[in-house]
DNA sequence: CTTCGTTACTTAACCGGTTCGGCTTATCAA
DNA sequence: TTGATAAGCCGAACCGGTTAAGTAACGAAG
């Protein structure tokens, strides 16, 4: 029941509670002797600050705040948002900083939920996600003056600090390679077109197709399993058929894949796969799966130091993290 | 910038501030017409409480704390967790309490995470999942008294509340599915043994094969992909070799099947697989797995209902949440 | 020797709530 | 009419830190 209080230190170290509190917190204002001795009774006593106390003077609640506006299901589904989670974590607990996570239905809830962190003074920043275009919690954040790091490309961000991967190169990457296989009609399983880094993708897509005179469709999808099979039930129903197919994330890609072998196709005999955000999925299936790969953990954490950096007074810049890299596996074959 | 204090909020309606306290909160020591006239005053003004003040006076933090000790890259694989903890932040938004989720290494690193928590008094109470045999969490926790909510089997919990589905059951089931197919050679591709989950499944397992006279192995891996693949390569070169298995996860189902049709063998003609935790997974392999379901998202959520019970001050028990179902779908073949 | 500026503290206000003892006033039985 | 009881409210302490303002001691500059 360590109920060890700055006061006590002081009472022991026959300081004030001000000197301890400068002590502890390596401020100007007490000698080095003092210092080391506070240090060192602090330790003794195993004093661990009282976050809501230090909250409460300090207002910094050292907590960042994280609100998925997924669906539970979703996130079973996909593998992605615990990765990212888990990056941003590893930044924080080195620090000791909290996260305050939230899974919300919508954007409406996600914007309320912002709402009552920033009047609470619940959190000191928020890392936003799913950046839509022309996304409506841009202007909430800057009235409510909460510092933000959004993830997303820079032409979503509306001069907020954001942080992004290069989605433009990364598609354009894609088409270059079913197109040097030698393929000529194409299709897309792509996400929700609300989404921003759907949209920039699906922009990179017809320009690419465009400049290398590919046949190429776009199906849209909510980025699960189920309407990723059943996109990829329409896209075989094409005629002319197309003979690769782009998926928007890995879990659709599998699912396209077993509706593709269920039909008595063969991959990548018949039909070439592409699949976005390659986790463990792509490497375990049979064919392994081509994807476009990034480091979904490094990316959380990459995102954290860039909050962090806003907090800690930098201009608000868009900062590329990286461009996912083809890594190509048995789904790829020549026409 | 909403800085509403119930200061504020006192002197607009002419009393003190002890008594906006009590009218907020809903304690006697108020009239109805002063209640009601606070919560007006309260309302127009767009009042929030401040989590730190409340908590550095309440000695209540309305935070609870989940810390999964498992590597980032476990995180992004295993869909389970996310789900979890989709279920856990259901319940708690809904109240508008609070999760602080802190992911570690390893569980001494958890212990300590336990350790600081209750110092700072940083949340209520926890809950703590991935069980273990004789775990080195029970014994700590019950020194901190931190209240706490396990998640696993009661012949692990020591005493404590705790939450668990029947994995003794469920694996009986699967084994009988199994015999009933006429299958007389089985493996097991288990998770680690020192987890208590796969202990309990182990033992049932060893006693389902004894009662049905079957010729059945086990193989300990750490739930990786990886070493699911590896496993059943090794499953497939004993002799016997086994015509079902039954894996302890659906990640390690699905790699296991492409090793098993990387090397021409047929499923289900050749050999049946069933599944654990059934995601999305499950249903998109083609063919589709045989899987023991249940809900994680309702299990979560259970697990932080009951959590609340505890600080309810309820008698610790054991409360079984639910059998996982036996779903049998294309992996399933007779002998 | 006075004056000024540092350094090393102490004191006390403050953050925004909760809660307890005590003071008024109204209510009601004796 | 009086005394007991309770409801309604006030004032102030308190939670555990941070920090602005004030003070004493000391060395250097004028």
């Amino acid at each position: 029941m360590s109920r060890v209080t700055i006061k006590e230190i002081a009472r022991r170290c026959g300081v004030s509670q001000g000197a301890v509190s400068y002590a502890l917190n390596n401020q100007p204002g007490v000698s080095e002797a003092t210092r080391a001795r506070v240090l060192k009774v602090a330790a003794e006593l195993e004093w661990v600050p009282n976050r809501a106390a230090r909250q409460l003077s300090a207002a910094r609640s050292e907590t960042f705040g994280l609100v998925l506006a997924r669906s539970a299901q979703t996130l079973i589904e996909e593998p992605y948002f615990m990765g990212f989670v888990g990056g941003v974590e590893s930044v924080l607990s080195e620090k000791s900083f909290a996260l305050a996570l939230q899974v919300v239905a919508d954007l409406d809830e996600e914007i309320a939920t912002y709402r009552k962190w920033s009047a609470e003074r619940r959190v000191d920043g928020v890392i936003v996600v799913d950046l839509r275009v022309a996304d409506p919690r841009i202007p909430v954040l800057r009235k409510l003056g909460l510092p933000a790091v959004l993830v997303g490309d820079p032409a979503l961000a509306d001069g907020m600090p954001c942080v992004w991967t290069d989605g433009t190169a990364a598609m354009t990457a894609a088409l270059d390679h079913v197109e040097s296989l030698g393929h000529r009609v194409i299709a897309r399983v792509a996400g929700p077109p609300e989404f921003g880094d759907v949209w920039i993708r699906d922009q990179a897509y017809d320009v690419a197709a465009r400049r290398l005179a590919l046949t190429a469709s776009i199906h849209h999808t909510d980025y699960s399993a189920t309407q990723g099979a059943d996109a990829t039930r329409d896209v075989l129903a094409a005629i002319p058929r197309p003979t690769a197919i782009i998926y928007d994330n890995d879990l659709m890609a599998v699912a396209g894949m077993a509706v593709i072998q269920a039909l008595g196709l063969r991959i990548p005999d018949d039909i070439t796969l592409v699949a976005w955000d390659d986790s463990a999925l792509c490497r375990i299936t049979h064919p392994t799966l081509t994807a476009l790969s990034h480091n979904v953990v490094g990316y959380g954490a990459e995102v954290m130091h860039r909050l962090l950096d806003v907090l800690a007074g930098a201009q608000p810049q868009s900062h590329l993290y990286s461009t996912p890299l083809l890594l190509i596996r048995e789904s790829s074959a020549p026409r």
